[in-house]
DNA sequence: TCCATAAATTATGAGTCCCGTACTATATGA
DNA sequence: TCATATAGTACGGGACTCATAATTTATGGA
């Protein structure tokens, strides 16, 4: 690695490039990890992609809604819910309301078996986290934050593109 | 959101869970864009994870070695560096010194095309980044650093585990 | 009310992909 | 030299994703 020194401009720029490398590190570590909790669950890569997309979210979603946010085809969700709901992960509800639509509905049953999967990243960033202080803390809340709406509006620029 | 105040224990493991919370959006959005990108170029996901794993690691690798990284079984990297390989973004060379082995090369041509569809979320990252001095992003590179290693010794402990 | 149109989801079929196994070629060590 | 181990790949089975079409339900106007 090349020498800048702080106050350079470079180093400003060379450090701002660690991050952006250190974080499609980071994509990839946790895909891997993803992967192998994955696994363990006998769950693919989607499937579960779509259970952390549905816990993420705030309210319930239809199988439309989810599509679009896990970036699939709709009926391509129509196995991936067929194998959710097979192996006790999900409920579809029909709506009351219109009669044509589906919520995805989550069942509590399984999360502790995913959160003891989980259990070795959540403890090793528990042990990172610990040796910042809090309002260290509030800064990395806010970058990684705003690096969401980053990636939000990078990834809406191409749907609406097309 | 529950209310917590600075200064408060509550406040900060509050902190640490939005911390994680944003992490999985973040990977997410990530895969989200990756998709997307990976369809312009014609790409599967698996693919550009590939692709991705090749540019972030130091050295050239094996096949063996990238299935590794990459969480795949050897076998099926064969399929993916034929498509990857027929699509001219990797070249196979033989090892001089043990003719068994294959090290991939990364041909530069198509760095530019790939560049280019990062760019917004490249652009984005950017306009954060620059709202922060040079001594908040150093501690946000460690604080990602950090969370990498954090990924990478969990998925670790899943390997020596099986 | 009745009908045409739209919307949400799912059934179907075609094409592709991933993985386990087995095979080939090469290297290593006794 | 020969047995064993290793790296990569061919092959076949099973599963998956996607585009299209079908089904069911909602909606709005005549």
């Amino acid at each position: 690695m090349e020498q800048t020194q702080p106050g350079d401009a470079r180093h400003r720029r060379r450090t701002g490039n660690d991050i952006k490398a250190g974080i499609r590190d980071l994509r990839i570590q946790l895909a891997l990890l993803n992967h192998q909790v994955g696994s363990r669950l006998a769950l693919k890569d989607v499937d579960l992609d779509c259970l952390d997309v549905l816990t993420r979210s705030s309210g319930p979603l239809t199988p439309s809604a989810l599509a679009r946010r896990a970036g699939l085809h709709p009926a391509t969700l129509t196995g991936i819910l067929d194998r959710l709901e097979r192996a006790g992960w999900i409920v579809r509800d029909r709506a009351a309301t219109d009669r044509r639509s589906v919520t995805i509905r989550l069942l509590p049953d399984r999360g502790v078996e995913v959160f003891r999967l989980y259990q070795p990243m959540l403890g090793a960033m528990d042990e990172v986290l610990a040796d910042y202080t809090e309002e260290e803390l509030e800064l990395i809340a806010g970058f990684v934050q705003r690096t969401v709406e980053a990636g939000r509006t990078a990834v809406s620029s191409f749907d609406q593109e097309s």
